[in-house]
DNA sequence: AGCACGCCGACT
DNA sequence: GTCGGCGTGCTC
């Protein structure tokens, strides 16, 4: 008999600790057939009149009398009046060290423990308690599982059975057989039925019909295998710095920061290659846009089968079965997105995040974790080593890596290929629009593109479209259409002349005459995507040498919506000649073509103007990242950078490529202002239906919290300013009103916040939920 | 989350 | 005198 602490799979504020069950001997052993109760297992156990999964979070020996003793959540551990496990569901999914990770999941980002400890389950493949038609509670199976093929092979007697002239089937099947194990479904394809057939040469030992597991999932081809390439001076130097912290193996972390083209990738291949060596395993996180077959096929190429993929574009099925692949060993090295931090890999030695500044690292729904910061912790525990690599390392990187001893900086100053970065002219719209050019394209842009076009060269543009989306707006009286249940302007769709919210999905036609006033002069502003396709059409149609042949191949949310169909895009252009790609923020990076001469941004300063402070930052990334597609192979690139901020320091300084100018810049200013780096900031979102329970509760949140800052932290460095409403002040019908902690670098602001938000008791009318370190404040 | 216990208004 | 409304509170 043990006691196991359970966490409940019901992700509520009341049920967010461990209850402690006894275990019976007999489960401990794993009798009838049942997995051996571990921690990390799903268990079945009744939790007042009903039945819930839970998962084991800890496994321990009962005190001998019930006043000694308590597990790591101090419940007693007498098995005196606890109920017992009612079956164990699963083989663990965890073990104590993902159980230790959940638990620091859940503290520093204040987020349900169950919620935290479903980040280590295959999603769909965990049993739940659901209630029936007819009001009882049963388990419900999971919805994926194990899939098996039946395959053929030769038999025992197979050399020496020899079919009868008129039995064709059995010719044809043996004849398959001998060239190699085939399948039934293989067979049936190509030879009709088959299945009498094989029951004959099965019983006669001629072939054996076999079930095999089958992994989902096509992982594409591998890079013809590679052998380490000799390696740049900045390359050895990153790898040798990164086996200076491996060899510490105390959780250091190597920032390596080295431009587009400087080929991390390979100073991660060979850092992974050693520590596999070394008979420990690796995860690569890369961000999910930049997950194509490509960067899978570069480490299969140097790794073979021992990769696995996780990314959330795969299905239910293909992850189940990466992840049962995961759990059996064969895998040691796992590539995917930041969920791939949480899968049972063995002895991870070493963590490497690629694009380290990327956003999608953050999750941004509970539990909103930052990958790169629980890596570190993982790291850190494990002694292994964490790697961080990036173009444009984020402010909050570079400040780390500048100041912390377990952080180590490298930086690739060269391009792989010699090249040196194309230059970037940055065009000022203003005076242009000044000069009565009323185009989007700039006359400078347009002698590029033709420049670029006619001599059978490709080009990328970029449209930053945040904030930039198209919407109707009334010349007469400034009336701009919006959506009822969201506080945003509503995007203007040509086709079929909608308006769309691009929040929460309303549609409605566009008004042909002002809804206010009536006026019919109603003007389209801003760009989309299709607009900017169509006005590019007609100015390359009219282009000397370019004409009509020339493909535009657009590249946004809309026209990547289906399964792979990135790629094909992305391989429509990598076949074209001369052609325009075309796209949002996500062709800004990974994107790796030879014969990119041009790349043009079409409007750079739309996220200048968000309300946002960390607005700059992403506009100087998105510059340098964007400016790195071109000219990477024998061809030299060159950038413009079409802009109405043409004097802002941001676009100056990335169109310098001088950081350091936009560090000093900014760097004051975010000291000054308070915000991250020099603090650690917590935002307090307050949301629900009634603006006015809504304005309450957040007014309310904020007393609070302010007075538990004040009596227990005492700290006047801290700062809790007043609760107001969202920049995004209305969003599907939700209103939402938030609080801004500010504490000391050094500070742990999550601990006050997540004591509060535990004994807090849930309004049901409003939620609140807190996100630690945001991504930004709307 | 879901169920039990509990304390006040309209019914057989 | 009982049925039932849904308002707190507890579930190992």
């Amino acid at each position: 008999m043990k006691i196991a602490s359970v966490i409940i799979d019901i992700p509520t504020q009341a049920l967010d600790a461990p209850y402690s069950y006894a275990v019976p001997d007999e489960m401990l052993g794993g009798e009838g057939g049942a997995h051996p109760a571990e921690v990390g297992c799903a268990v079945l156990v009744t939790l007042g009149g009903r039945k819930a999964v839970g998962y084991i979070v800890g496994l321990e020996e009962p005190a001998a009398s019930p006043d000694e003793g308590t597990d790591l959540w101090g419940n007693p551990l007498a098995a005196a009046g606890l109920r017992q496990v009612e079956a164990v569901l699963s083989a663990p999914y965890f073990d104590e060290e993902g159980a230790a990770a959940a638990q620091y999941i859940a503290d520093r980002y204040v987020a349900p423990l169950a919620s935290c400890v479903r980040l280590f389950t295959p999603p769909g493949a965990v049993p739940r308690v659901v209630r029936g038609r007819d009001g009882r509670w049963r388990l419900e199976e999971p919805s994926v599982g194990e899939v098996d093929d039946r395959w053929v092979t030769r038999g025992p007697a197979f050399d020496a059975f020899q079919p009868r002239k008129n039995a064709v089937r059995q010719q044809q099947v043996m004849a398959a057989v001998a060239a190699g194990d085939v399948r039934v479904a293989e067979l049936a394809a190509e030879f009709g039925a088959v299945s009498s057939t094989l029951r004959t040469l099965a019983a006669r030992g001629a072939v054996v019909v076999e079930e095999r597991r089958r992994l989902r999932g096509d992982l594409g081809p591998a890079a013809s295998p590679t052998v380490a390439p000799p390696l740049t001076e900045g390359q050895a130097a990153a790898v040798a710095a990164i086996e200076e912290a491996r060899a510490a193996a105390c959780g250091r972390v190597v920032l390596i920061d080295g431009v587009t083209g400087s080929g991390k990738t390979e100073v991660y291949l060979q850092a992974i290659a050693r520590t596999l060596d070394e008979g420990r395993s690796a995860i690569v996180l890369v961000p999910e846009i930049s997950l194509t077959p490509q960067t899978v096929a570069r480490f299969r190429g140097r790794f073979g089968d021992a990769v696995a993929v996780m990314h959330s574009r795969m299905s239910a099925g293909e992850r189940y079965d990466q992840w049962d692949f995961i759990r059996s060993g064969a895998a040691r090295v796992v590539v995917g997105a930041r969920s791939a931090l949480f899968t049972p890999l063995a002895n991870v030695g070493l963590v490497v995040i690629d694009e380290e500044h990327e956003g999608s690292y953050k999750q941004d729904s509970a539990p909103r974790y930052a990958a790169g910061e629980v890596a570190a912790w993982m790291m850190e525990r494990a002694g292994g080593t964490l790697v961080l690599g990036s173009a444009t390392p984020s402010i909050e990187a570079l400040y780390h890596g500048a100041r912390d001893p377990r952080w180590t900086q490298v930086a690739l100053t060269e391009r792989a290929n010699g090249r040196p970065m194309p230059p970037i002219e940055v065009v000022n719209m203003a005076a242009e629009f000044a000069s009565g050019a009323r185009s989007m394209f700039s006359s400078r842009l347009t002698r590029a593109l033709a420049a670029e076009l006619s001599a059978g060269r490709k080009v990328v543009l970029l449209l930053n479209q945040r904030g930039f989306a198209k919407f109707l707006l009334c010349r007469d009286c400034g009336f701009v259409p919006e959506c009822p249940s969201c506080s945003t302007s509503l995007t203007y769709h040509e086709q079929g002349a909608k308006l769309v919210c691009h929040h929460c999905g309303y549609t409605v036609p566009a008004p042909p005459v002002c809804p206010e006033c009536n006026s019919p002069y109603l003007k389209k502003f801003g760009a989309g995507t299709q607009r900017v396709e169509a006005d590019l059409r007609a100015l390359l149609d009219g282009m000397a040498g370019v004409g009509p042949s020339v493909p535009i191949i657009r590249m946004d949310a809309d026209t990547t919506k289906a399964k792979g169909a990135h790629q094909a895009l992305l391989e429509q252009f990598a076949a074209a000649d001369a052609a325009v790609l075309l796209g949002t923020q996500m062709i800004a990076k990974g994107l790796d073509f030879d014969d990119v001469t041009l790349v043009g941004v079409i409007n750079a300063d739309t996220q200048l103007h968000l309300p946002d402070y960390r607005a700059g930052e992403r506009t100087f990334q998105l510059i340098e990242q964007v400016a790195g597609r071109a000219g990477r192979a024998n061809l030299p690139g060159r950038v413009m950078v079409q802009t109405y901020e043409a004097d802002s320091i941001a676009i100056r300084a990335a169109a310098a490529y001088d950081r350091a100018a936009f560090l000093r810049a900014e760097l004051p200013k975010r000291q000054m202002l308070g915000f991250p780096p020099y603090v650690r900031m917590a935002n307090v979102l307050v949301w629900g239906a009634d603006e006015h329970e809504v304005g309450r509760e957040a007014e309310l949140l904020y007393g609070q919290i302010h007075e538990l800052i004040r009596s227990e932290v005492g700290d006047s460095r801290w700062q809790v300013l007043p609760a107001v409403p969202c920049v995004l002040g209305k969003l599907r019908n939700t209103y939402r009103y938030h609080i801004v902690v500010k504490a000391p670098q050094d500070a742990d602001i999550s601990a006050p916040l997540a004591k509060l938000f535990r004994a807090r008791k849930p309004n049901p009318q409003v939620n609140a939920a807190v996100d630690v370190d945001p991504m930004d404040l709307l």
